[in-house]
DNA sequence: ACGCATTAAATGCGTTTGCATCTAATGCGT
DNA sequence: ACGCATTAGATGCAAACGCATTTAATGCGT
């Protein structure tokens, strides 16, 4: 590894870094004013609606998440308690815990989605091109605060 | 935007919150194992050193990070309480505040610098090809506990 | 059958984060 | 000069995370 190739990889990791601030934030903030949830809880609707399977251990589902043990077993508890998917015992494996979505866990997920792709059209395209991260260039980004054209209500920030 | 880009553009996004998740979990234990600091710290670091300039505005810093105010403010108070750097105020606008690297911080950059250009040379290199993200090639990733090979003492983690 | 390492999930705890708010300093219009 | 919107940074607070530990169920060797 030169040190020529360790700075460019440097660069392209706060590449990615910038990237996954951008379109998290913008994400995270739309899925919870939109529909009450945030990007982990969307994450996992989405891996139990895509798996076609109507029931899925939950170590299955953390197995493809980038979540850890725990922080998954806080997420179902609380897609659960918003009523959006079941927890049931495993009959073949009392430890193993089975996880299938509502009928309202479903429709909110279709539902997310939708808002899932705009975000992701609005915030997730200036990535292969150039990015032109020369110095200086900053748009005054300062965290999290764009979008001040969202249609959704500002203010119901705290009300999970 | 037709359905199919919609869904190219999930999947992308897939990848790189898998990425990011994997490299930003080795790198925060690595710095934290190895310097005491985290990848918020580091970025802090990173960016006064490269500045060139010894002493910087915080909300200059601010502009280039993907931090809130907020945490950045805490993160630049966790530096201080290190002595890693220095806050002062600034003579020509009285609101605002200066931080510099202290010596001890500009030794600690240049070590962690090493150990972050190792951790990216390690695990930021499957990005750009394939990536091979077909269903049901997940590796078992369970969120973080890789890298048994670490060469740091572990437990050593609640301690900042 | 018994003991013991292993595995699944839940939970206590400390840390970091973002949002909202607060304080203080600036500057601009009148 | 005075008031008031604006800006810089700090802080209270609640949410979410990861680590370590706990509880419970499995399975494997003897």
């Amino acid at each position: 590894m030169t040190d020529a190739a360790a700075g460019e990889l440097a660069r392209r990791w706060r590449e990615v870094l910038a990237c996954y601030s951008r379109v998290s934030c913008a994400l995270d903030r739309a899925l919870q004013d939109a529909h009450g949830i945030g990007m982990s809880e969307f994450e996992a609707l989405d891996r139990m609606a895509e798996s076609g399977r109507p029931k899925v251990k939950m170590h299955q589902l953390g197995a493809e998440m980038y979540l850890s043990q725990s922080a998954l077993s806080r997420t179902v508890a609380r897609l659960e308690r918003a009523g959006l998917l079941q927890r049931g015992m495993c009959p073949d494996d009392r430890r193993a815990v089975f996880v299938s979505l509502t009928d309202e866990g479903r429709a909110l997920h279709e539902r997310a989605r939708t808002t899932q792709r705009a975000v992701l059209a609005e915030h997730f395209l200036p990535d292969d091109p150039a990015e032109h991260s020369g110095p200086g260039d900053a748009p005054g980004y300062d965290g999290c605060d764009r979008a001040e054209d969202a249609t959704a209500p500002r203010g119901a920030r705290t009300a999970r």
